[in-house]
DNA sequence: GAGTGGATTTCGCAT
DNA sequence: ATGCGAAGTCCACTC
């Protein structure tokens, strides 16, 4: 429901029930606002986009930037009031006790909004991502893993990564940027037993992956697998507070 | 200038227009997000609030939270794109490389705006206002205290305030608007630690602060350094009735 | 409930 | 441009 240039009382009127229904508001119009809490803040008269969500949380954007010059994060309480020929909202919440005041003096749009929004957000690295944090920090597989090289050649494709563990044993990863499922294993199984073929050492297996799917830890038990939980979204945060261009020079010719 | 229920079709075309125009738009409608470049995210179909302002910038807002669920910082190039009966923007950066594509199916609401907002925006009782205070009235600080400089760069960052007190001893002060946590402690202890090695005299470091955590007392006690509990307010007025101009010409060229 | 650390942090300022 | 410190940071997680 929306209301275009709308007398100050009509938009009152609306917002109030708008308010009391608990749906969300944009507020198009001319404004001034006022902050009192942690701080204090004045913003004088402008046109700005002004949006009040159904858990109480507030936004005053102006024409440009990315922030809200005035905000209140959610948990807000909203009160109405008509004076002077202008309309003033104030959000406020207590711990800590602060309130925004908005004044409008011209109101170009009302737009009352019941959004439905069940999406799902996933935020995420890539399979590489996960790859470099590990060579950058190898505890993140386990204690005492030592990375040799990466994308190691063996026969049936490339090892993500290749190491020793704290006992010296081989230790062969592969990694899935998401849930594991039958045929990660079986592509785990190849390279380890590809690789015991020709060393003449102690070879593990280890599946890094945010989980895995149903059975497969099973299956992992049977054919002497390991797995380690991990968490690309961890991985990519991680890779961000370090430099990562050393990597490729440390790595880039594997012995073999 | 607004559309309400449109197709696809004139949407897109009204979408066009505005960014040719470097117009801000909010649109309302059902999209799915995705995102690539510092990380990866992906948001499935939703109701959702999205802007686009005239100096790049892009947020998707869900119909709760504070925060964008998406976003991108001023300085994009916008791209529309119509296909599968859905409409396509995407919002795209260099440095870093980045972008994020909007899809709608439906659109509810295309607004799109010339806000005209020259309003002057002030923040009080601010870390800064602590600051200027402390630097106008010192005894605010502790009696006989005598600032020498502000925002003085020593090795590991910039010292709020240094001066030295009724004995002659160095201060070191450490400003913290709200409630002063370990790190800021640790902060005033580092500030302290590099000036002692760089002059011959006895160094006390202050933390000014509304209130201090849990065990940040003892910790304080521990290393030695000195606790003034001072509310941002007080100095927000304190400074209303001053004239604070002359602050940057006093202290304008600090002497070593 | 308070403290601690991370963020697609953003933003501003100094080098 | 780049890098560092602050923020009305917000937010999620731990104690």
């Amino acid at each position: 429901m929306t209301l275009q240039n709308p007398t100050i009382e009509r938009a009152a009127q609306t917002i109030r029930r708008a308010f009391a229904e608990r749906k969300a508001l944009v507020i198009i119009g001319n404004c001034c606002v006022d902050y009192q809490g942690r701080a204090n803040s004045k913003l004088a008269s402008g046109e700005r986009i002004v949006i009040f969500k159904e858990d109480g949380s507030t936004l005053v954007h102006r024409p440009t930037g990315y922030e809200p010059v005035n905000w209140q994060p959610p948990g807000c309480l909203f009160s109405v009031r008509e004076a002077n020929e202008a309309l003033h909202i104030r959000a406020s919440r207590r711990k800590p006790l602060e309130s925004v005041k908005i004044s409008f003096d011209r109101i170009y749009q009302v737009c009352v909004l019941r959004l439905v929004d069940r999406g799902e957000f996933s935020l995420y690295a890539s399979e590489e991502d996960m790859q470099r944090a590990i060579l950058l920090k190898p505890s993140l597989l386990e204690p005492g893993f030592k990375p040799i090289t990466y994308e190691k050649k063996v026969e049936p494709g490339f090892v993500d990564v290749y190491g020793t563990d704290k006992d010296g044993k081989f230790v062969v990863v592969e990694i899935k940027r998401k849930t594991a499922g039958r045929e990660a294993v079986l592509q785990l199984a190849k390279y380890v037993n590809s690789i015991r073929k020709m060393v003449n050492r102690e070879v593990r297996g280890v599946l890094v992956a945010p989980s895995t799917a149903k059975d497969v830890q099973r299956l992992l038990v049977t054919l002497g697998l390991d797995f380690k939980a991990l968490d690309p979204k961890k991985c990519a945060s991680l890779l961000k507070t370090r430099e990562t261009r050393r990597l490729v020079e440390y790595f880039e010719d594997p012995e073999e």
